[in-house]
RNA sequence: GUGGGCGUAGCUCAGCUGGUAGAGCAUCGCGUUGUGGUCGCGAGGGUCGCGGGUUCAAGUCCCGUCGCUCACCCCA
């Protein structure tokens, strides 16, 4: 009767698209978070943040079909009084606002300026395993003025091998390739439309070769220009000789012997520095759009189906005030997908889903301030630790930490001469002080294990 | 945006050809006076997505709607 006055709570229901990690779950989300910020630091990225926002028109400049990717931002009110367009919309990479913000604040930067971004973005599509509405990318970008030396575009792929080896991840492979390459051999077959061959080369490893071949032929190619075609894409060395299996195939054009030379640089340079972690793949496709030269593509090796976690490329003009030209070359993290996978597959876990490594039990809640002295003397010394909700009966304060995780349970006046702590996985029950105890360095904070 | 599948407790699901809801797991409590995990007993928790229709009666049939999900498209 009287519940008839009370304001009904909003149904709770999921959202599809945006996900939300439970503490174990964010601890690993952290702890990844931590390794590609410090590498990036390591590698000498500074850090920015840009707006959430961008003007719409500016999100749709870089073409595609964007529109239909755009979440619009507007005041509630401003719809219902004017109903007028949304003039903001959430950007949907870091890229976009990147180019905007270096256009912004050229005069205050240095170039070649080369930043990092780890942010969420938003994007309208139909959510699907690994794919989302919102999700974090962790981006790194070097964008020069006129010109943008070559080498970066073999630096950026060593910064992401180098989180991936630190990362408890099963192993990844970079694939990358020069969008020259099939530009270039696709003119001198006499190919015109290079995009829409390389939209359906781009589909090999999920539809099959003849499949592709079909698809070529019906959108006009003859059938040896779809056989060369097929060949190039087939082509995938560790090495530099990806170099020789084109120039067998008798295709001759100087854009592909730039996108051949460009290539094995930056391969060359893998090999050096990342053994193992690069491959030139000739049906790498990616962005079509906007990448005009380099471009990179991450698998995990035995979840090809999942896509890449990882890409980039080189833009020549990444962006432009009109005068001047910002050549750009950036490859990003898709941490999302990444962890969607990690969690789905249970391939990593953490080793608990609370920071404490210590709660101390209350023995009476008059004596609660004698627990309170002892977390704050551990936390003095580095050790996160909680104290006991209730001054319940030590069994269910055991209990409390048992079902988080904490490793350790603190008895103030336990013990003859003072407290003692106890290792709730052993059992073991020692005389300690909170001013020397030393917590066992593996337990001092959560850390990020493979399950396999 | 297009097409298929599905919407019952926090989670995973059962509920036959319509007769006013169940299990397992999880959570919490108890198993007597301060040391957990096993085990036993018990409790809480559901407008059966929402709206309408057929019927004496709908979780169960019909229509609509919303949502979730898979695939396509696309992927910055």
């Amino acid at each position: 009767m009287s519940q008839s006055s009370q304001p009904r709570p909003t149904k709770v229901t999921p959202l599809s698209g945006f996900p939300e990690y439970l503490p174990e779950q964010r601890v690993v989300e952290q702890h990844f978070l931590d390794v590609i910020r410090s590498t990036f630091e390591l590698h000498g990225f500074p850090s920015i943040e840009t707006r959430a926002v961008e003007p719409v028109e500016r999100l749709l400049g870089k073409g595609g079909d964007a529109d239909k990717e755009i979440y619009a931002v507007s005041r509630l009110a401003a719809d219902l009084e004017a109903g007028g367009d949304a003039e903001l919309g959430l950007h949907f990479d870091l890229t976009v606002p990147f180019a905007r913000y270096v256009v912004e604040h050229a005069g205050r930067l240095s170039f070649p300026f080369r930043r990092h971004q780890i942010q969420k973005v938003w994007r309208g599509e139909r959510p699907q395993e690994g794919r989302f509405r919102e999700f974090t990318q962790c981006d790194i970008d070097v964008v020069d003025v006129g010109e943008l030396a070559p080498h970066f575009e073999a630096e950026m792929p060593l910064v992401m091998a180098e989180i991936f080896a630190q990362l408890p991840l099963p192993p990844m492979v970079i694939q990358v390739n020069n969008r020259k390459i099939p530009e270039g051999f696709y003119a001198g077959l006499g190919i015109e439309d290079v995009a829409g061959t390389l939209r359906v080369v781009d589909k090999l490893d999920k539809i099959g070769p003849e499949a592709v071949t079909e698809l070529l032929t019906g959108q006009g190619l003859r059938a040896e220009q779809a056989e060369q075609v097929l060949r190039l894409a087939s082509i995938r060395t560790e090495d530099t000789s990806f170099v020789e299996r084109v120039r067998a195939l008798g295709v001759e054009h100087p854009v592909l012997d730039e996108g051949l030379a460009a290539l094995a640089a930056v391969i060359d340079t893998g090999m050096t520095n990342a053994p193992g972690a690069l491959v030139a793949d000739l049906k790498i496709a990616r962005g079509l759009d906007y990448y005009t030269g380099t471009v990179y593509e991450t698998q995990l090796i035995g979840y090809e189906e999942w896509g890449s976690f990882c890409s980039g490329g080189r833009y020549d003009s990444l962006a432009s005030d009109g005068r001047t030209t910002y050549p750009g070359v950036g490859i990003s993290i898709g941490l999302s997908r990444l962890l969607a996978l990690l969690f789905a597959k249970d391939l990593v876990r953490a080793t608990r889903k609370t920071p404490a490594a210590v709660l101390v039990a209350v023995i009476d809640e008059d004596s609660r301030p004698v627990s309170v002295r002892v977390a704050t003397s551990l936390r003095g010394r580095g050790i996160a630790c909680e104290v006991a909700p209730s001054a319940a009966k030590f069994g269910k304060q055991i209990r409390y930490a048992e079902r988080r995780g904490i490793p350790f349970v603190w008895f103030p006046g336990a013990g003859e001469g003072g407290d003692q702590v106890k290792d709730i996985r052993s059992g073991e029950q020692v005389d300690a002080q909170a001013g020397s105890w030393q917590c066992p360095a593996e337990d001092l904070r959560p850390r990020v294990v493979r399950t396999t």
